[in-house]
RNA sequence: GCCGAGAUGACAGAGUGGCUAAUGUGACCGCCUGCAGAGCGGUUUUUCGGGAGUUCGAAUCUCUCUCUCGGCACCA
């Protein structure tokens, strides 16, 4: 049975979806006037690898994650560096999307973008007024009544309305045309400079909250089983979904199960964009392997807080390095292996990995757990290569499985040649195999200066050679 | 002020009542090897922030103390 923790109770659930095995499933996507940081990628890969487990288990998913690309955040930025705000949000969504890509993260089903529904939008604030749940203001905002539905404050941030107002009175400067300091706008009235659509309100643009109500209700349903995102957005954010998504369509709960990702700091402190203590996945990339970017994040439970540091990193490759290695073993293995179906215990082995992977999985989400049984699981296929001569069906069974894993955790992507800027001046198999045989030549001649030479040679082009009982083998290195 | 997360061996990090506390990294030793790498075996690891209690039995439950981090209308 799947668990899942769920930010609304508090409590990890037995997770049962609202109709059948179809699993309805909404992750807040980021809002496009940067280019996206680690905490990001954290996020968008976690969220990955719980949506690739549910299909693993056999839901039917509808995934969906939106890109935000007009609020007052892109207008501020356009407007700083005298660029078209459109212009802008294109560019980091085409960055976003690049990075996610390179991050191996599925595309959603259906990435909607705010701009492309300012109808809907328009249509759910109207439907909120005529519900009572809204009202506009002479100034051409329209704001959220939370009076009209005070009983869901603090339904998902577990805060009393006296906490809120504590918290926010002396920080936020409050607009002068709300009818109370909690109410949250919906639609804002733009100024001539500022991009805007007619509305019955004047022109304006939608407010942050609402987009993700309105496009989650299109492609998901008017309720959704999972709704994402990262623990920053439980308040204001998701709450001002609940408080909107319901009092439009009148059902409750918005969403079965709220699941938040935990932060990724830096020296323990939130890597964000307002403490400038970030760095972009571009950044990140031009230093590490995207599988070890993923692998890094996936190595950590969702929840937790993962302290992002250089030598964190390392450790990441490494530890993946490990697992890839095996898997190596086991290919080269099979060219030696005897065309028989001598198991030697594999398919049980493969079976009880299977089981503790679903184990660990299925509570919520234990990547940490999983792959520390794939640890055990490979030291143990390498004592058998190393020890016994199992047949080659069994070992592509073996690699079977290990796909069979990477369909979740999608860690093991062979991405020894994706520094794309070496792409070109990279040597060339052919010459790799010829310099391994001058090289097999002066080691059968006992010259080991000059086979040290060349093994050094090919090492500063990040090929590494190793030396077995039958015969050389050689791999491309990344980090 | 209010709300939350956490403190596990050199480091990272699982484990939430019961065999010798997963796993990874690092370090060291051994096997293998011309050497190296990879791999395998072993050590670093009877200890889980401090104290008290419950229990036949606790890293795991209760109380208490100390410390760290995060949220409270910018945020993944």
């Amino acid at each position: 049975m799947l668990r899942v923790y769920n930010t609304l109770t508090r409590e990890t659930e037995d997770f049962v979806p609202l109709k059948g095995n179809e699993v309805n499933m909404y992750v807040c996507g980021p809002t496009v006037y940067d280019h996206c940081h680690l905490g990001h990628a954290r996020s968008y890969v976690s969220f990955d690898v719980i949506r690739r487990y549910l299909i693993y288990r056999g839901y039917h998913v509808n995934y969906v994650s939106n890109i935000t690309d007009v609020d007052d955040k892109v207008i501020d930025r356009a407007k700083e560096s005298d660029e078209d705000t459109f212009e802008l949000s294109r560019k980091f969504t085409a960055s976003f999307e690049e990075d996610m890509q390179a991050l191996g993260v599925i595309d959603p089903d259906v990435r909607p973008k705010v701009t492309e529904h300012i109808k809907d939008i328009i249509d759910t604030v109207t439907r909120l007024i005529d519900n009572g749940a809204a009202y506009s203001t002479p100034k051409g905002n329209v704001y959220y009544d939370l009076n009209s539905s005070p009983e869901k404050i603090g339904i998902l941030s577990h805060q009393t309305v006296e906490g809120l107002m504590e918290g926010s009175g002396c920080r936020v400067d409050v607009e002068d045309d709300k009818r109370y300091q909690l109410d949250f706008v919906l639609w804002k009235g733009s100024p001539e400079d500022e991009p805007g659509w007619d509305s019955p309100w004047g022109r304006g643009r939608p407010g942050w909250h609402i987009e993700c109500s309105v496009m989650s209700m299109k492609y998901c349903s008017e309720q959704l089983d999972i709704h994402g995102g990262g623990l920053d957005l439980i308040f204001p954010h998701h709450e001002a979904e609940i408080h909107q998504s319901e009092s439009c369509t009148g059902m409750h709960p918005f969403s079965k199960y709220w699941i938040h990702n935990g932060f990724l700091t830096i020296d323990k402190e939130k890597m964000s964009k307002s403490l400038g203590n970030f760095f972009t996945i571009k950044e990140v990339l031009a230093k590490f392997s995207p599988g070890t970017i993923r692998f890094f994040i996936v190595y950590t439970h969702y929840r937790s807080t993962i302290d992002f540091s250089e030598d964190a990193l390392v450790e990441a490759g490494r530890a993946r390095k490990r697992l890839l290695n095996t898997i190596s073993n086991v290919k080269h293995a099979i060219y030696e292996a005897p065309d028989n179906d001598d198991e030697c215990g594999i398919s049980d082995l493969i079976d009880e990995n299977r089981s503790a992977f679903v184990d660990s999985m299925d509570d919520d989400f234990n990547t940490r757990e999983a792959i520390g049984n794939l640890f055990v699981f490979s030291r143990k296929v390498n004592s058998i290569i190393a020890n016994e001569k199992p047949g080659k069906s069994s070992l592509e069974n073996v690699l079977d499985f290990y796909s069979e894993i990477n369909q979740v955790l999608g860690i093991f992507e062979d991405d020894s040649n994706s520094g794309s800027e070496e792409q070109d001046s990279r040597i060339s198999d052919e010459d790799i195999n010829e310099l391994i045989k001058i090289r097999e030549k002066a080691r059968a001649e006992k010259d080991w200066v000059k086979a040290d030479s060349i093994r050094d040679e090919l090492q500063e082009k990040g090929i590494i050679i190793e030396d077995g009982k039958d015969g050389v083998r050689w791999r491309r290195e990344s980090s």
